[in-house]
DNA sequence: CTGAAAGCGCTTACAG
DNA sequence: CTGAAAGCGCTTACAG
């Protein structure tokens, strides 16, 4: 049988009752006789029905769908999120839309708009910034929202985030012990907040393990690989170059990790590069690849628990997560 | 404004117009005068007016939304795989339903079902081999159906797959030419299309390289790295171990870099290790590692292309895009 | 416990 | 060009 064309009336009809009755049985109210839960139990089976969704959406005005807006999935720190972030949902009996922002203001807008009419009972989001507009009217519209990784100035929403602080802390202390004294930072954009707040807590962390900030081993970048590669090449060629680099996100550290060989230096020996995000593949680096880490999963399925409660009509608090330097440098350690 | 619960029917009191010339001048319909439009047009802008997806899909019985279900968008693989989809999705005005089936039957049954109710125009889908049912339910229903990645025998359905033959017969000559004759392999799962090709596409290739098939060398994996970590492991315990490892998909391969950085021995000296996928981290090893590449980005784009196409009512033919081999080792070339 | 009816927010023949 | 009306497939008070 079809399953699709198939609707509540065809039910009704073949289990001889009424439609009411064959919503109220499919529904699980319990005013129905064994009776009558009996053949329209059949007659679901025999037809093959399957509620439509949309119909049942807009008579509930409740979609039991989130939008789920990531810069990029084919970042793995986003892929462990929206992995974790669906996987949530689906526990809760709710769909996943995806919308990659692409680190672009536009296409995030764009995504707002759609969410907004899809009617999606919620939205989790990597927000790139203030957007044109779109994210204040999504706001405004009162749609449930949730900011994961990073959040925006001026907007009182809920979010879950990481305090970069514990991780490039004990990164820096880690570098100090093992005697470098100049460590090199590549930073992400100063306009989103994680960008931000890595660049300061590493700013923040030199004195204190009695290093002057030297804005000459201070670099920026996107949060994107090719800027990585830049940023490195900079830090890389000049005179007294750094003996260790920070890089404050994976995609950068990465682009670092190339621009690195591509100099024919070699990690351990000849510089040691610390990334962020516990990227599996860094840990199978020969040497291993030193990290800050974030659980990402942690962040993905806490934001959809968040969401899950704004959509109740909760006010939870956010959430910081933490972060934890993994060492995995092949020096002896002091 | 709101924005969510403002009607159509609020925007025509507000315009002057009825509900029909409001919904025409919002659709583009012709015959709209231009009065009708600017009063429209200027209502929907002072009430911020978004249409809502769910009532108009009712009505039109087309959602355009389409369900793409991947085993785990954290294999990077999938992951290109799921952006390029969602991109071109997002082009042709279609929303994405993501859906993780995590290799696991059961979960694609209950995304199946989901993307069912949901009503989505159609489905991008790597199936997990036959399910209990739903498969079957998901074709029957006349659902547009794309396969993406593999196949399933006994169903006819259009598919954008990958032809490992190719770049696996280059691998081995690769490998033969730089004087490998006992080349491991770590094969995926036989039930799946790709585990089954790409096992032939080996066993057939050795032959004409001058080299005996010895199924001591050979392995079985499920695709997922703790599988390729026992086989690895399993390989290089042998006393007469292979020089050259070939994986069967990525995450194998992370596994194999594994065991073999576990067991001391070193890629490009000790051992050279192929995996299948052109992971950008590979590529930044050091020293890099050699792959199979397939176009994640173009399978995931051309089953999007594809499913659009089945939805307006075409018989597409099934596309089978190349697989090349990469060639990073560092040994001097013969 | 059950049926008839209203209504969720749209689109689109049908008259005029 | 425009309005009134039917209907997409459901759910849920309202009577009985």
């Amino acid at each position: 049988m079809a399953g699709r064309g198939v609707t509540i009336r065809d039910v009704a009809a073949h289990a001889g009752v009424s439609l009411g009755t064959a919503s109220r049985v499919l529904s699980g109210h319990p005013a129905t006789s064994a009776d009558a839960r009996a053949r329209v139990t059949q007659a679901v089976t025999e037809l093959g029905y399957r509620p439509n969704a949309q119909a049942r959406s807009l008579r509930l005005t409740r979609t039991h769908a989130i939008g789920l807006l990531v810069s990029d999935v084919r970042n793995p720190f986003f892929a462990d999120v929206a992995h974790a972030a669906e996987q949530a949902a689906l526990g809760a009996d709710y769909v996943t839309l995806l919308g990659n922002a692409n680190e672009n203001v536009e296409q995030q807008d764009r995504y707002i708009e759609t969410f907004l009419m899809q009617r999606v009972d919620g939205v989790v989001l990597a927000p790139q910034g203030r957007g044109s507009g779109s994210l204040e009217a999504l706001i405004e519209s009162r749609m449930p929202v949730v900011f994961v990784d990073r959040t925006v100035e001026g907007f009182d929403v809920p979010s879950v985030t990481t305090d970069s602080r514990p991780g490039i802390e004990e990164a820096i202390a880690s570098l100090t012990a093992a005697g470098h004294s100049r460590i090199g930072y590549i930073a992400g954009p100063q306009a989103i907040s994680t960008g931000r707040q890595r660049y300061d807590a590493f700013i923040d962390a030199l004195p204190r393990h009695g290093i002057d900030v030297d804005p000459s081993l201070i670099t920026f970048g996107d949060f994107q690989e090719q800027s990585g590669v830049r940023a490195a090449q900079q830090l890389l060629a000049a005179p007294d170059r750094p003996t260790a680099i920070l890089a404050a996100d994976n995609l950068m550290a990465l682009g670092a990790l190339a621009a690195t060989r591509q100099r024919g230096l070699h990690i351990g020996s000849d510089i040691e590069v610390v990334a962020f995000d516990d990227i599996e593949w860094l840990a199978h680096f020969d040497p291993p690849i030193s990290v800050i880490a974030q659980d990402a999963g942690a962040v993905g399925r806490c934001a959809v628990e968040l969401l899950l409660s704004v959509v109740e009509g909760e006010e939870p608090e956010s959430v910081v997560l933490p972060t934890t330097f993994i060492d995995r440098s092949t020096r002896t350690k002091s």
